[in-house]
DNA sequence: GTAGTATCTGCATACGTATGCGCATACGTA
DNA sequence: TACGTATGCGCATACGTATGCAGATACTAC
C-alpha cells in the first residue's frame, strides 16, 4: 500500500487530530456519536484516521467515561450442554447491543467469591452469573461498589441480588403430574448437585405435588448434573428387584446417561421405563433418546436478564428482583402417552 | 460492618496513600510485584486498602502499562460440542496464568475481518481464533499493530498468521486405513464446511490413501459440521441400492447424526454399516454410539497455542509458525474389528 | 445597526495508575 | 569519621481519551 511505515508508535487521536488540522477534541467527538461536529470537520478526520489506520482506544475511553461496556460472565459447568448455548446466545445479544464480554470459568467447586474481586477491577458495567451462587456478603460489595449481578438459573433466597430463573418448582409439579397420568406408580427421582437452587426447586415441586396426589414413597439417588452421574445412578437403581417404573431426572445431561445404561441392561422405554428430563438440550430430541422433558424458556430467560441488566446499569441501587419464567413440558417418547383420566 | 458509608466514591490509590500517609507511588507499588517497598509501609497500606475497601483499576494500569492481560478469542461454533470444551481450557488456563477472556462468537457466516477490529479496539494482548478464518489482509492489519494472531484449529495456507492445528491429512489416511483394514469396499466421505482446512485436509489425507491403495471410487456427500447435517447425508446416501458399506464422517457430531439414522434406518453397525468420526468429543464414547474415531490432541494443542502465544506477545514481529500435533485413533464399536491382514 | 441565538471549535483538565529521576536514609567498610 | 552503596520514597509526568467552558463564527430577527 501507501503505507505510512512508522509502524512503531500506536497511532492516537493526537496524530490524527495533526494530519486533519483539528483538534484533539474534534476527533474525539468525531467518534463520539451524539457529539456536535461540522460535515467538513467529520470528512478531514475521518480521512485522516483511514490513512493513518487509527480505532479509539476503548480503555482509555473507559478510564475517564467510567462505562467499559463490558459485561462480565462467570460461567461453572461447561460439560453441561445447555450452558454452551446459553453462553453462545448471552454473546451474540450482548454484542448486538454493544457491549463485549470478559468470560471467567468457575472450577465445579470453586467458589465464586474469590472470583467476583478479579471481574470487578476490570471495571464491568455488570456481571452475570450462571450456574453458580454468590454469598450476600460478596452480593453487598458488588451493590456498595454499584456493580449489578445477575444470577441466571441460579437464586440465593435471602441475598440482596437479582436472579431470573426458570420456575423449577412448577417444572417439577409437571413432571409428577405427567408420571402419575401415564399410570407409572414406582417412582423415583434422581438429584442433581446438592443445596442448588435448581435442584432443591425441581425436587420440591416433585414432592409436593406426588403428596398431594397421595404418593408417600418414592426412590432416590444422588447425582452431580454430570452424564456420569446419571449413568450410575442408573446402574445403582436399576438392577434392583424394586425397580422404578419412571424416573424424574433432575436435569437432561444426567437423563441421557440413565437412558444409555438402561439400555445397556435391556431395558425398554418406555414400556419398562420411563424418563422425564429438565433442560431440552439438543440431544434430548436426537432418535437415539428422543427424551421427554421440560424446555427451559432459554429465550425468554436471555431476553428478561439482559432487559434487567441495562435497567440495573442505569439505576444500580434499584432493589432486587427475582424473576422466574414457566417451563414447557416437550413430550417425546421417553414416556409413554398418558392414559385418559377417567376417575379424580 | 464498621463501613465507610462513602458509598458514592470509588476508591483510588490518592485516597489509600492518604490514609496510610504515604505517597501514591508506594501504594501503586505495593500493588505491583517487583516494586521496592519497605514491609512497613507496604503494611500500612495494605491497612488502609483493606480498610477503604480499594482494589486496583486494571485499567489506569493497562494505560499506562501498555498491556491489558486480556486474550481476545474468537468462537464461531458453539453447536458443535468440541469448542465449548475447547473454550473452557482455554479460559482456565489463561486465568491460571493471569490473563483474562475476552469472548467473541461469530456468526456461522460472518466475516471474521469485521469483527476483528473490535477485538482490537480493546488492545487485547493477543487473539486466538477458533473455527474461524482471517483473510491475509487482516492479518497483515494485526501485525502492523503489533497484536499476535493464533488460529486453533484452521490455517489460511497463504497468511501470515500463526496456526495450530491437528494433523488433519495424517488423521484422513488412518481413517481410509482402518476402514480397508477392517475390509470395507465401498467406502464414502461425509463432507464438513467446504473450503475450512480441516475438512479439505482431511479429505485429502483421505483421497490419498485410497488411491495409494488402489482404490479409485467412492462416494461423498456434502455437509456443514452439524448434527442436522449429518443425519440428512445419511438420508439421501442409505436409502440408495448402492449404499456404501463405511462412511469416513468429517467430524463426530455430524457422525452422531448419521448413527441416528442408520439405526432408524434399521441398519446395523458395525456388521452392515461402518462409521469413523474426527474429533472425539465426549458423546462418541456413550454407548448409544460408542464412535470410533480420530481423537484430536486438544489437551497438547491448546498447550501449544498458549506457549506460542506468549511467546509473541514477548516478540510480536517473530515469523509466523504452523503447528501440526498428529491424532489418535480411538477404536470403539462403529468400525469391526480389523481382519488381520493376509497379503500386500 | 445591534442584540440574540445556534452551531462549532479549541483549551484545559480530568480519569487512575506506573515509573524515571533525584533525594534521603540506613548500612557496611576502611 | 568519611565514604560508597543499596534501598525506599515522593515528585512530576505520561498514558489516550472525553467534556465543561468560553470564545469564535454565522445567521436570524428586530
Amino acid at each position: 500500500m501507501t503505507g505510512i511505515e512508522k509502524t512503531r508508535r500506536r497511532v492516537t487521536s493526537i496524530d490524527v487530530a495533526r494530519l486533519a488540522g483539528v483538534s484533539q477534541s474534534t476527533v474525539s467527538r468525531t467518534f463520539s456519536d451524539g457529539a456536535p461536529v461540522s460535515p467538513e470537520a467529520r470528512e478531514k478526520v475521518l480521512a485522516a484516521a483511514r490513512q493513518l489506520g487509527y480505532k479509539p482506544n476503548v480503555i482509555a475511553r473507559s478510564l475517564i467515561t467510567h462505562r467499559t461496556n463490558i459485561i462480565g460472565i462467570v460461567m461453572a459447568d461447561f460439560t453441561n450442554p445447555f450452558y454452551p448455548n446459553v453462553l453462545e446466545r448471552f454473546t451474540q445479544r450482548l454484542h448486538d447491543i454493544g457491549r463485549r464480554v470478559l468470560l471467567f470459568n468457575a472450577a465445579p467447586d470453586q467458589d465464586i467469591d474469590d472470583m467476583l474481586p478479579l471481574v470487578l477491577q476490570h471495571q464491568v458495567d455488570a456481571v452475570i452469573i450462571t450456574s453458580a451462587t454468590l454469598s450476600s456478603e460478596m452480593a453487598d460489595e458488588c451493590a456498595r461498589q454499584g456493580t449489578p449481578v445477575i444470577m441466571f438459573n441460579r437464586y440465593v433466597p435471602g441475598a440482596k441480588a437479582n436472579a431470573v430463573s426458570c420456575d423449577n418448582v412448577a417444572g417439577g409439579r409437571l413432571a409428577a403430574d405427567l408420571l402419575l397420568d401415564a399410570g407409572y406408580r414406582r417412582l423415583a427421582y434422581f438429584a442433581g448437585k446438592e443445596h442448588t437452587s435448581t435442584n432443591v426447586d425441581r425436587e420440591q415441586g416433585f414432592s409436593e405435588r406426588m403428596r398431594e396426589r397421595g404418593q408417600t414413597e418414592w426412590l432416590r439417588e444422588p447425582g452431580t448434573y454430570t452424564y456420569e452421574s446419571g449413568y450410575e445412578a442408573a446402574s445403582r437403581l436399576l438392577e434392583r428387584d424394586d425397580r422404578p417404573e419412571a424416573i424424574f431426572i433432575a436435569n437432561d445431561i444426567m437423563a441421557l446417561g440413565a437412558l444409555d445404561r438402561a439400555r445397556e441392561l435391556g431395558i425398554t422405554v418406555p414400556d419398562e421405563l420411563a424418563v422425564i428430563g429438565f433442560d431440552d438440550i439438543p440431544a434430548a430430541s436426537w432418535p437415539a433418546y428422543s427424551l421427554t422433558t421440560i424446555r427451559q424458556p432459554v429465550n425468554r430467560m436471555i431476553d428478561e436478564t439482559l432487559e434487567l441488566l441495562l435497567e440495573r446499569i442505569e439505576a444500580p441501587q434499584a432493589k432486587p428482583v427475582l424473576k422466574f419464567m414457566p417451563g414447557e413440558l416437550i413430550e417425546r417418547n421417553s414416556v409413554r402417552v398418558r392414559e385418559r383420566v377417567i376417575d379424580q
